[in-house]
DNA sequence: CGGTGCGTTGACATTTCTCAACTGTTGTGG
DNA sequence: CCACAACAGTTGAGAAATGTCAACGCACCG
């Protein structure tokens, strides 16, 4: 039965789909399933790395503690993504913290020394590790990417524009993964900073945005915005 | 002859240097030597990823072009170093931009079809790439939280830190990679603004720079600027 | 020898942060 | 079930950090 539901949740993972029931079963056979409350710590950095995840239920989050008590998120994960295969495949201790952002947060434990053996017997297991691995680079390249661009309203632009919509009538509903604080940490900017931004955007008629859903009225104006047209020469001189 | 430089660059690779004989001289056999002169192109974004590359002489950028014109940039890459591979084994086509930045740059091409190849048939090679992925991704995480730390002098100083230094009696000597413009943008900060942030620390004692190379007078200063202890305060009150 | 681009400096504009106050919501314990 | 605490979110005012623009010296290269 449980072992029936792991393998279906393996199968759910991006780069695990492509695999035969055959292969499945047989990393699942060194799995298991754990439960966490909200705000409990999964790992933390330099920690020997075990094991690595892939969540269920709930959702986790990637952070660098800071000094200053300012967290960098790296990351926010949600059902169906897996995190920490580098930890586990080649530093040896996790170089982040991790922890659970709901309860029940359930995750998916593939331990290191299991991985580690399929790794050498099955090139197609191999070929998933390799695939999830690239996926992360992806991902990162961007988020350097994003980070580095000094604009705090072209980072938010394009952050906005990246997250997963639902389109009706050229309006496009994004619900935010998380808090606006969590919005203003993950882009590295100030609360207030964002919240006075989106009132500008709002007073303009871009968006509205009510809790945790922003509704895009105008995305082609919020996609100028992203590509660096100046925000604020972009609504009172239309054609000097 | 060729062909024995070839194998003598790959094992050469932090990643492939476990790998025997026989296992570099199969990867060998599909790879060959390309030149390139300063500022020639290796590839651009979106463009198919044929291959991937190791650094036998000279450097290479890799960088995301702007519409602004200030390209951000992702890594600077020397001897010994790979890169793409993410792109061969998984995107398909390159995510960034690639150029040389010395004449000659020599690069070692390994072709995308020839890995995927060695990848099905030796768990080995299959090892060596995920060890070269996982490597990059902590790259690409410590870039992220580089990136994310918003005071500029932070920023400066811990990068400065983890570039390869010689020791001479508590001071450190450090030669930049390049110039200290690709440094301002490497940072992404403006050239004026790391201009005037060496002029401090040099006013203060900490360093001195000639050129390329900086010269470390007191790291512990700097260790803690890096640190988050702000900079102003800590020259004035020594103990409040 | 002239051109080109880096590095530096100054003056100034702008962005973004910080601090402080206030509101509304959520959750908790009595 | 209510009172209270804790926290997200908003707003304002002022401070600080950083970018922009302009000018200049200097080295390097053809």
């Amino acid at each position: 039965m449980t072992r029936q539901t792991i393998e279906c949740h393996l199968s759910a993972l991006p780069h695990f789909r492509a695999l035969s029931d055959d292969v499945i079963a047989r990393i699942a056979q060194g799995c298991r399933m754990r439960t966490w409350r909200k705000l409990e710590c999964i790992f933390s950095a330099n920690e020997t790395a075990r094991a690595f995840f892939a969540v269920v239920e709930g959702s986790v989050r990637i952070y660098r503690a800071n000094v200053d008590g300012r967290d960098q998120i790296l990351h926010h994960l949600r059902v169906g993504q897996s995190f920490a295969e580098a930890a586990v495949l080649n530093f040896g201790s996790y170089p982040a913290d991790a922890r659970a952002m709901e309860s029940p947060t359930v995750l998916l434990e593939i331990p290191r020394e299991h991985v580690l053996g399929l790794l050498r017997e099955d090139h197609r297991i191999a070929a998933a590790m390799v695939g999830s691995l690239s996926r992360w680079i992806l991902v990162l390249a961007d988020r350097v990417e994003e980070l580095s661009i000094a604009s705090v309203g072209v980072r938010l632009a394009r952050h906005l524009l990246r997250l997963p919509a639902t389109s009706i009538c050229d309006e496009l509903t994004i619900v935010l993964p998380g808090s606006k604080k969590d919005l203003a940490e993950h882009l590295s900017i100030a609360p207030e900073t964002l919240s006075r931004l989106l009132r500008v955007w709002r007073e303009r008629g871009i968006l509205e945005s009510q809790g945790r859903s922003i509704l895009l009225r105008d995305p082609r104006v919020l996609e100028a915005i992203a590509d660096g047209v100046d925000d604020v020469r972009s609504a009172d001189s239309p054609c000097p």
